[in-house]
DNA sequence: TATTGTGAACCGGTTCACAGCG
DNA sequence: CGCTGTGAACCGGTTCACAATA
């Protein structure tokens, strides 16, 4: 039942057996999303194709990204909802609990202290950090706000696994060096800057300016057809 | 074969009939930030492989990526910090202004209305909206906050060209279906759900929850934590 | 029969080697 | 001689057709 990624086979799971496309686990969170949605419409069973439909991609997609994993459904009927939950969960590291740190603490990085659907992943807020004197010293979302001097300390102290950078762009870099020095082995990174990282640390980078400049692109471009990401058509298997 | 590059100094009329990868898109945006980072140090001349050193990729895929574009350096000497930039401004799109508006105030909605970088880049914020009557009439950074209702009016009469959809997850589709009939045709989506739109739309996620998750997957994937009996290859993987 | 699981073809983006030019 | 520009090889991810099977 509980296949691992990749083959099962005996020891630890160790290296990589088989290269997961990155766009592939992007998807796998998209799938969890919609399962967890339709899970609370009561519906039990779910094929390739509608799942697919929801996350506007293609039905062999679904099925070559869940492929990487094991065979989680049944020929003829689709994927017990349920099951196959639990599984994406397992895969992607959710079913146990992060301790993440919000290093600074401006207006984005408390609106992130203060996002509800953390903790209901099991993202948990430990520690908040800051340069500034006057945010220093207090509460948000029950973690404490620490000065950035106390990062190494701190971090390992209370075992962060990943650091959420809301600092400003010349800030990032020294701040996720920092943060890479004490242990943290994750960083999402919302300046607007490259991070670099050891090979062993991973970055994810959520650049909403960037974003929109990519969006600002697309319009200027006027009448080119879509590149990628926009679903426009949303055609299942062909009859 | 023929390639028809969108060259011509920074006129508007550059729509090229060339497929751009979309993660080409992305790297421009980076090279961009790293031209005026550099400009301000005074530095008037650069070659792809510093500038792909501070991105990150490979000198290859810089001179790649600005390829598709035209042919903006010197050869024997690197490009010229000044124009380049100036060339990548204006195939991103951004020697013009566009106008913003938001769609749901709450903390991110508020966060992202204060950020001081949206009107540096000129991206204008004309409108927010909430369905909240205590938050509409406020005015933040200059924008008044409507009812939802009055949407597609004010989308239609302040011309706006980008809707930022700081929505929950179940109002996402709705709103962004809703801006998009009264004209928007760009869309950067924070809402943790897959939003779809027409063709002539273009949707970009800014999805922070997500790359949390895809955060969990590597980290747990790279985690060989089994408190002891770990057969030996310890070793991390190379890039 | 319906739908999954997968080896193989296909396609697009990245990498490369070198031609072109200052 | 150095560095850019680019056709071509390469590679990884997506698409596909079909075999497997409940």
């Amino acid at each position: 039942m509980i296949k691992r990624p990749a083959k099962g086979a005996s020891g630890a799971g160790a290296h990589d057996e088989r290269r997961i496309p990155n766009a592939t686990v992007g998807r796998l969170v998209t799938y969890l999303r919609i399962l967890d949605r339709v899970r609370q419409d009561g519906i039990e069973r779910i094929s390739s194709a509608e799942l697919s439909e929801r996350a506007a991609v293609s039905a062999f997609q679904v099925r070559k990204d869940l492929a990487y994993f094991g065979s989680f459904g049944t020929r003829g009927a689709g994927y017990a909802v349920a099951s196959l939950s639990k599984e994406l969960e397992g895969i992607l590291g959710l079913s146990r609990s992060w301790n993440v740190a919000i290093v600074g603490v401006g207006r984005l990085g408390e609106a992130l202290a203060h996002y509800p659907h953390l903790e209901r992943y099991r993202f948990l807020l430990r520690a908040l950090f800051d340069v500034d004197p006057e945010k220093v010293g207090r509460t948000i979302s029950g973690a404490h706000v620490h000065p950035v001097d106390r990062l190494a300390d701190v971090v390992r102290d209370l075992r962060i696994d990943i650091a959420l950078l809301t600092v400003p762009a010349d800030a990032a870099q020294p701040a996720a060096d920092r943060a890479v020095a004490a242990g943290v082995t994750g960083i999402l990174n919302f300046a607007p800057v490259v991070v670099t990282a050891p090979p062993h640390v991973h970055v994810e980078p959520v650049d909403f300016l960037a974003g929109l400049k990519r969006l600002s692109f697309h319009l200027h471009d006027a009448d080119a057809p879509a590149v990628d990401v926009v679903p426009g058509d949303a055609r299942a298997e062909p009859a």
